[in-house]
DNA sequence: TTTTGAGTTGTTCGA
DNA sequence: GTCGAACAACTCAAA
């Protein structure tokens, strides 16, 4: 009788898991489990943590109630488990950021047999690489070559899952509440299965185009599914054609695997400037206007509105993250790793790779060369995509008696506002050259 | 080694 | 209201 260890990470799902069948196809019985690290939580707010909590409980339903949740350091309790079970092998999927490259480093250090079988990524990161050996800092270049070197079908779930029954102590789920008024999506691989299959049925081919329409049901919101792994890119990547909708989600696919690519090749950009004379440049302090930008309380409908969905949601629509960014940055001064930090407490899909290289290229010290004269207008942006006001008007009632020419610019209504929305503030003419000044300060100077 | 073409997501201004 | 041009210079990838 062999028993493995599975160990679940970012990978909650049965379907399309290479690591899992591996783990079935070499022994009898596998322990299933997942481990409470509190160090991998500390920066995680409880919308996360509560989206994590649901996920479990489905993956435990999918295993026929045999996850064993267990608390503590990954060493120990991979080692007790071990005991217990008189298991040796611990089956995972490969992960690539720093903290959990560091992590598994650390295990295999103390003697625990890792057996690393496929990834969260459709091609693994380092993976791609130019013919001289390097890896790509530009994306497009990288686009092409990924899809050259292409990926595996999926694979098929398991029939059948031999699995330990855990003991009662290992089979107490984590206790996250929400906070008041939060409303967060359905976790679970079912849910992202059933999500992906109406979505894309739907809204798939339009979106090229629709995907940068806040107010409509323009993208896929598989973000934090796919954070979890209760969903694999190879398993969306499979279904895609060649319309315009189906190139645009395939490429917006390939922009995860780049900057996890990025992330792995330059490792300290999850917290420092890719581009360092960035780091030269001049910033204010963080006060009373962050805590404004943190709260939605900047006087910019769109902004505010943005930041709004991110505290009672946990999510934010793509379009309003580059818009809220570049507010921070370039309206406000702020370092970017400000708005990194405050992202990675509040999103449920945070994503370290796609996270950090996304503020990153915002404020143009990415991989990105970002023109200089890139600076988004936070008025023009809520004009341009949300005409109507409807997606403002969802998260900032103060508003919603506004009509759609009236409700980007509400300090110009004739006689003013009476509901308690605040004056912008600052303004964005102004920041906007300032924003330019101090960039053009750190331009290299001329070698001689 | 040198050269050439290209680079997610924008804004403003003037015709 | 719509449209095209201008807005720098640099780095990267590939020939």
């Amino acid at each position: 009788m062999k028993r493995s260890i599975m160990w679940f990470r970012r990978d909650l799902r049965i379907g399309d898991h290479p690591a899992l069948l591996a783990a079935l196809a070499e022994s009898d019985e596998i322990v299933p489990i997942f481990i409470l690290d509190e160090k991998f939580f500390a920066q995680a707010g409880t919308k996360r943590l509560a989206y994590l909590a649901n996920s479990l409980r489905e993956l435990n339903r999918s295993l026929d109630d045999r996850l064993h949740i267990v608390q503590g350091k990954p060493i120990a309790v991979l080692k007790q488990m071990q005991e217990l079970y008189g298991a040796q092998d611990v089956h995972i999927s490969e992960e690539f950021e720093p903290l959990g490259r560091a992590r598994d480093l650390e295990i295999e250090k103390a003697g625990i047999t890792l057996i690393r079988t496929g990834s969260p990524y459709a091609v693994a990161p380092g993976r791609v690489r130019k013919p001289d050996g390097t890896n790509y800092r530009v994306y497009t270049p990288f686009y092409k070559a990924w899809v050259t070197h292409g990926w595996r079908g999926p694979v098929t779930a398991p029939k059948l899952i031999n699995a330990v029954e855990p003991t009662k102590e290992h089979q107490e789920f984590p206790h996250w509440h929400l906070p008041e008024g939060a409303l967060i999506t359905p976790a679970g691989e079912h849910a992202a299965l059933l999500r992906w299959k109406q979505w894309s049925k739907e809204h798939l081919r339009d979106y090229n185009e629709m995907r940068n329409v806040p107010s409509v049901d323009g993208t896929s919101r598989l973000s934090a599914a796919l954070k979890f792994g209760e969903i694999h890119p190879r398993t969306l990547l499979a279904t895609l054609g060649d319309s315009d909708g189906e190139v645009t989600y395939r490429k917006e696919i390939a922009w995860r695997e780049f900057y996890a690519d990025v992330l792995f090749n330059y490792p300290t950009t999850d917290k420092e400037y890719y581009a360092p004379r960035f780091a030269q440049m001049r910033y204010d302090e963080p006060g009373d206007l962050f805590e404004r930008w943190k709260s939605g309380t900047t006087g910019f409908p769109f902004v505010d509105a943005a930041m709004r969905q991110l505290l009672k949601e946990g999510w934010m629509h793509n379009r309003a993250r580059m818009v809220v960014a570049s507010f921070l940055v370039k309206d406000l001064h702020l370092e970017w790793q400000l708005g990194e930090r405050f992202f990675e407490q509040h999103l449920i899909d945070y994503d370290v790779a796609s996270n950090a290289h996304g503020w990153q290229w915002t404020a143009g010290c990415g991989t990105d060369a970002s023109p200089y004269y890139r600076v988004f207008n936070p008025i023009e942006q809520g004009r341009k995509f949300d005409p109507d006001g409807h997606y403002i008007k969802r998260y900032v009632p103060e508003l919603a008696q506004l009509s759609g020419a009236e409700i980007h610019e509400p300090w110009k209504v004739i006689g003013g506002l009476d509901h308690g929305y605040p004056d912008p503030v600052v303004d964005h003419a102004k920041e906007r050259i300032e924003s330019l000044a101090r960039l053009a300060e750190i331009k290299e100077s001329p070698s001689s």
